[in-house]
DNA sequence: GTTTACGGTAAACATACGTTTGAATGCGTC
DNA sequence: GACGCATTCAAACGTATGTTTACCGTAAAC
């Protein structure tokens, strides 16, 4: 949106520094992994259609016709930023969640069937040196874009896994009807995503609590979760309250 | 990311019958109300990058430069469908408040409060001749980028009835420490702001549910949301429950 | 020592973008 | 009829975009 034509770069600011902590790792990595790095990042910060090329290669520090050489494409280095972060979460879920089977409790306890969902997408791919969980909020902005193509590769990245929770969660709440179990992955769904995409919106409220931090996010989050999913059955012929609308 | 250069339009489908049960309607509208009309629409299906001013211009049927000669610019148009929008659902959330105040219960009930919040945002805007609630799904799409602007549009437009619901909670729940209202009220957006942007993440995995369902949508959200904040008060030293990783 | 393959590079290509321009059009008022 | 004003229009502007091309350098394979 921001008016294209422009000239120069403004020079108040000092430019790049947003890579300062990652200059390092990245001069002992080849130009393949450097691009994956770097996107990674880049779109995770900025949203994918505000990253040009010419922005990620440059950051990169590779040549600008590499990218294409590597990954054919600006939407293949996408796909190979997924192929290489979304497998080992998935598999950590369920991980995870054969974890919980084999405890005491039978069916596992809602609490631990939502940890295991949630903990690994929203720490696995943090490494300290980067400035936070980079595919955490890749993931959550790519559930936001609404073509067709990111759409598929969400669903080829995680469908299966999430499959499994859903069943995991009816296990664990027997009396819910499906239906209600399937709305509330979904609101799952929407706290996971709002949680690990958007820091800011919160930010311009309060002070009280500060979204970026995972961990925090996370012991917030399975209490209120855990609460909603063992809320009471909706009946069907529920309505909205009604407010007299106008007086 | 679609691969730029694209010679002509691909003739296999119909095209623009997108705008088919608008046509109507447009044809007795000015240009401006046209664009308006056309590009809260489009923006919310397709995202603000995806939407060029040429596609705008066109599905409106007015000239290319008369965007520029009402708006100013592409950003000027979205600010000035915000203006539009965005009062009617605060004014609205505040009647509904203070419609609860004046109830017998002292503080409000939870479910009151919530469905005050929500109802509004999730219907408003709502045309039953057009696709759906487009402006519902154009605010949620706004909160997903990361753009600076964008971030102080939805500010100016929802921080001050946020603050006053964020309030409103807190009296409802006074035994909940301020920043667990926070956490949850952050929860509550992603919930709203998910349902209203994205129905095609659940439809993926099952078909027991239909996030398009604005209705159905909120009867669900209420109880899910009310058990949340219902919960208990999360002790400060609580930790995620821990998996032994890798074995 | 030539060949083959691979990785890297600078430059160009074709086109999409948001925006601006300057002339044309309608339309009430003096 | 002439003026002023708001609006519409076709065309162009300058630049950003994703992608491709053709050419180097290196180094193992034959």
């Amino acid at each position: 949106m921001s008016k294209q034509p422009q000239l120069v770069e403004p020079e108040g600011d000092a430019p790049e520094d947003r890579f300062a902590d990652i200059r390092q790792v990245l001069s002992g990595l080849t130009p393949r992994e450097r691009l994956l790095m770097v996107a990674e990042r880049m779109f995770a910060d900025e949203g994918l259609a505000a990253c040009s090329v010419r922005a990620i290669t440059a950051a990169a520090q590779v040549n600008l016709a590499s990218l294409h050489y590597h990954f054919g494409s600006k939407e293949g280095l996408l796909e190979a930023i997924f192929a290489a972060r979304a497998k080992p979460i998935a598999d950590e879920r369920m991980r995870m969640l054969a974890e919980c089977r084999k405890g005491p409790g039978r069916p596992p306890l809602l609490e631990q069937i939502l940890t295991a969902f949630l903990l690994p997408a929203l720490t696995l791919g943090m490494e300290p040196r980067f400035g936070g969980p980079a595919f955490a909020r890749l993931r959550a902005r790519l559930g936001t874009e609404p073509e067709k193509v990111h759409q598929r590769i969400l669903s080829k990245a995680f469908d299966e896994s999430s499959k499994a929770f859903m069943a995991a969660l009816q296990a664990a709440l027997p009396d819910l009807p499906p239906a209600d179990v399937a709305w509330r992955f979904h609101f799952l769904l929407g706290t996971m995503v709002y949680t690990m995409a958007y820091s800011g919106r919160i930010r311009s409220l309060t002070d009280a609590c500060d979204p970026s931090d995972q961990r925090a996010a996370l012991t917030q989050l399975i209490p209120f979760l855990v609460a909603g999913f063992r809320a009471p059955s909706v009946p069907e012929s529920a309505q909205p309250l009604d407010f007299g609308a106008g007086g």
